[in-house]
DNA sequence: CCGGCATGTGTGACCGTGAACATGCCCAAC
DNA sequence: GTTGGGCATGTTCACGGTCACACATGCCGG
C-alpha cells in the first residue's frame, strides 16, 4: 500500500483519510463540524491534515453544494473614495463569513458595458450581488439577462428597505442643507450627482425637503459627474451669474472642483460663497479651506451590505438592519451668509 | 425520453446534448471551439444553448481542469486613488482575458493580516497572484506559508524584471527632482512612502540619485504612510526649522497635506516653498494651488500587469514588457526658489 | 482492394467533495 | 430478550464538466 503523497496533485480528503486510516467521509466530516465524530478520530484527522497541509478544493465543493459562497460587485467610479472604502469593507466582512469576493467594474454606464460585468459575475455563480453604481440601469439588465439573485445597493431612498443597506443619505443632505440654511443662506445651489445613482437622487430630496421645509426657494439641482473636473466647471458657469451664496455639492470631489473656480474668480471661501461636500474623503480635512461636509462611515455601510446579503443566503448571520446616522462635520468651508 | 428542463438546477452540457440529438462530449467540443465539428452540429449546439441560457457552471470546469482562471490581488491602501485605478484596470484586463480577479485587502501590514489575505487567495487557487502591498513582507509570507504561484509586482526598482510591471518609478522621481533642482532649489526635502513599499523606496532613490547627480547635499528621507494627514503633520514639524525651499512628497496625498500646513503656517505656495507630488490623481489639479506632479498611467499599468503574469500562465498572450515612462505635470505648486 | 489517416462523433472514467443510505455497536425501554 | 434509537463510521453515488480512447465513415495511395 502505498502512502507515498501524489506529484503533481494537491492532497485531497482521500490522501488524507488514507493517512488517517478512516474514510474519506469521515474527514469530510471532520471539515464540515458533524457532531458525531469521535475526539481522537478526529484529532487524527486534523493532525494528518497539518502535516499534508491540506487545503480544501473549493471548486470541487462548488460543484457539489452548487453554492459558490461568491459575492459579487457591480461597481462604477471604483477609484474614488467612497466606492472603493465600501469595497474594502465589503470584502473584509465578506471575508469574515467565509465568502469570497468578485469585482466587476464597468467604466461606462451603458447598458453594454453593465450587461458585461453581470454576466461575467453571472458566470460564476455568485450567490448575492452588491451594486455600487446606476442602480436603475443595473435592475433592468438584471432582470433582462434573468439573473435572479439577491442583491443589495449600498444606498437608498427608503423606498426599498429589503435590498438596501442605508446610510440615511436624505438625512445627510438635511443636515447639510440646514446647515447652510442656519447660517443664514437664502440661495442655494444643488450640485447633485449622476441621475441614475440612487445615493445622488436621495440626497437631492433631502436638499429639496429641507429647503421646502424652510420655505426657502429654490433652483434645479446641477447634475453633475462625481468629479473634480465637473465641480470646477460647473463653478465657472455658476459663477457668470453669480446669484447664490452657498453651493451643497453632492460629494466632495465635486465640491473641490467648485472651490477651485470660486478661488479663480477671485472670490473667498467662505467669506463671499460657502461651500458643503458629502462623504468626509480623508483629504477634505486638507482642502483649502478646510470642507465643511457630511461624514459617511463606508467601512460600517459595507459591512451591514454583507450582513444583510448574507442574512437571505444565511439565516443565521446576524442582521443590522437600520440606518447609519451619517454626521455633518464643520470645517471652514462654511460661514455666515454675505448677504 | 422526457425532454423536459430539470427543476432547480440550471442546464448542464448533457440537457444541451439531449435536446440537439448529440452526446455531451459533442457540446463541450461546441464551448471548446474544437475544430472538427460539422457546422450544422455547431449551430444546432449552439441554438439549444441558447434556447436553454445555457451557462457552462465554472466550478465544474475548474474543478476538472484544475485550473481556477483566477488571479488574486493581494492590496493594502485600495481606497487611495492609485491601487484603486489599478486594481480595475486589472480587473477589466483579466475580465477580457478570460479570467476573474479576486481581492485581498489588508488593513495592517503585519505579517498575520498578510497571511490571512494570502491564505484567502491560495483557498481558492488563484493562478497568479498581483501585489499591491508592502512586497517584502508578502514575498516572505508567501515562502512560509509555501504558496507556489506566479506574481508580479506592480512597481519596482528594476532588480527584478521577471516579476515587476513597471512603471519606471526612478525616473519619475528623477523628473521630479530635477525640476525643483532646475527651477535653482538647492535644500530640498523628500517626504517618502512607507519603508517596506518597493515603488516608495524606487522613488526615494530616484531623488537621491538626481540629488546626487547634481551635487546637491541631500537630508535623510521622512518616511510617511502615504495619508494627507501625515502630510499634514510632518509639514508642521518641518515648518518648525524652516531650512528648505522644496520638498518632494512620493504622492499627492501626503503633498496636499504639506500644503495645508505650510497655509497654516502663514506662507505661500510657490512664493516660499515649491511642493512636488507624485500620482497625479484627478483631485491634484484642483488643489490650492494645482499641485505639480509626476503622472503615472495606472489603468495602463494594471493592463500590463495581467499581460505579464499571462505570459506565464498562457504563453500565447501577448508581452508588454518595457517601462511605462512616467510625466512631470507641471502645474502651480512650484516655482523658482526664494534664497 | 486494402491499409492508413483524417474527420466527426460517442462512451466511460475521473476530478474532489458532500449527501443519502447502510452498517455495526451500545444502551435503554418494553 | 427483543426492539428501537442514537452514535460513529463506511459505501456509493452525484455534481458538471474534460479527457483518453473507441468507433464509424470517407478518401487517398500503393
Amino acid at each position: 500500500m502505498s502512502v507515498e503523497p501524489q506529484r503533481g496533485r494537491a492532497p485531497s480528503i482521500r490522501d488524507v483519510a488514507r493517512l488517517a486510516g478512516v474514510s474519506h467521509q469521515t474527514v469530510s466530516r471532520v471539515l464540515n463540524h458533524h457532531p458525531s465524530i469521535r475526539p481522537e478520530t478526529k484529532q487524527r484527522v486534523l493532525d494528518v491534515m497539518a502535516e499534508l497541509q491540506y487545503k480544501p478544493n473549493r471548486a470541487a465543493r462548488a460543484l457539489v453544494t452548487s453554492r459558490s459562497r461568491t459575492i459579487g460587485i457591480l461597481s462604477a467610479s471604483s477609484t474614488q473614495y467612497g466606492p472603493a472604502s465600501s469595497i474594502a469593507a465589503i470584502e473584509a466582512a465578506a471575508r469574515a463569513a467565509g465568502y469570497w469576493v468578485s469585482t466587476a467594474n464597468i467604466e461606462s454606464s451603458d447598458a453594454g458595458s453593465i450587461a458585461d460585468g453581470l454576466a461575467h459575475l453571472a458566470a460564476q455563480g455568485i450567490e448575492g450581488l452588491v451594486v455600487i453604481a446606476p442602480q436603475v440601469r443595473v435592475f433592468d439588465t438584471l432582470a433582462q439577462l434573468s439573473i435572479d439573485v439577491p442583491y443589495v445597493t449600498l444606498q437608498s431612498t427608503g423606498r426599498d428597505p429589503d435590498h438596501a443597506m442605508s446610510v440615511d443619505q436624505m438625512a445627510g443632505a438635511r443636515l447639510a442643507t440646514r446647515h447652510l440654511i442656519q447660517l443664514g443662506h437664502r440661495s442655494i445651489y444643488h450640485l447633485a450627482g449622476p441621475q441614475d445613482w440612487i445615493e445622488a437622487e436621495a440626497r437631492m430630496r433631502g436638499f429639496l425637503d429641507e429647503m421646502g421645509a424652510h420655505d426657502v426657494p429654490t433652483t434645479a439641482p446641477i447634475l453633475g459627474d462625481w468629479t473634480a473636473e465637473f465641480g470646477y466647471y460647473a463653478g465657472r458657469e455658476l459663477l457668470t451669474v453669480r446669484d447664490f451664496t452657498a453651493i451643497f455639492s453632492s460629494n466632495d470631489q465635486m465640491a473641490l472642483g467648485l472651490m477651485h473656480a470660486i478661488r479663480d474668480a477671485g472670490l473667498e471661501i467662505p467669506r463671499d460663497i460657502s461651500i458643503v461636500g458629502f462623504d468626509d474623503i480623508p483629504e477634505a480635512a486638507h482642502f483649502w479651506p478646510p470642507l465643511t461636509t457630511v461624514r459617511q462611515d463606508f467601512a460600517e455601510l459595507g459591512r451591514r451590505c454583507v450582513a444583510l446579503l448574507l442574512g437571505d443566503l444565511d439565516p443565521a448571520a446576524p442582521d443590522y438592519r437600520g440606518t447609519i446616522v451619517p454626521e455633518l462635520i464643520v470645517r471652514a468651508s462654511t460661514g455666515p451668509a454675505a448677504f
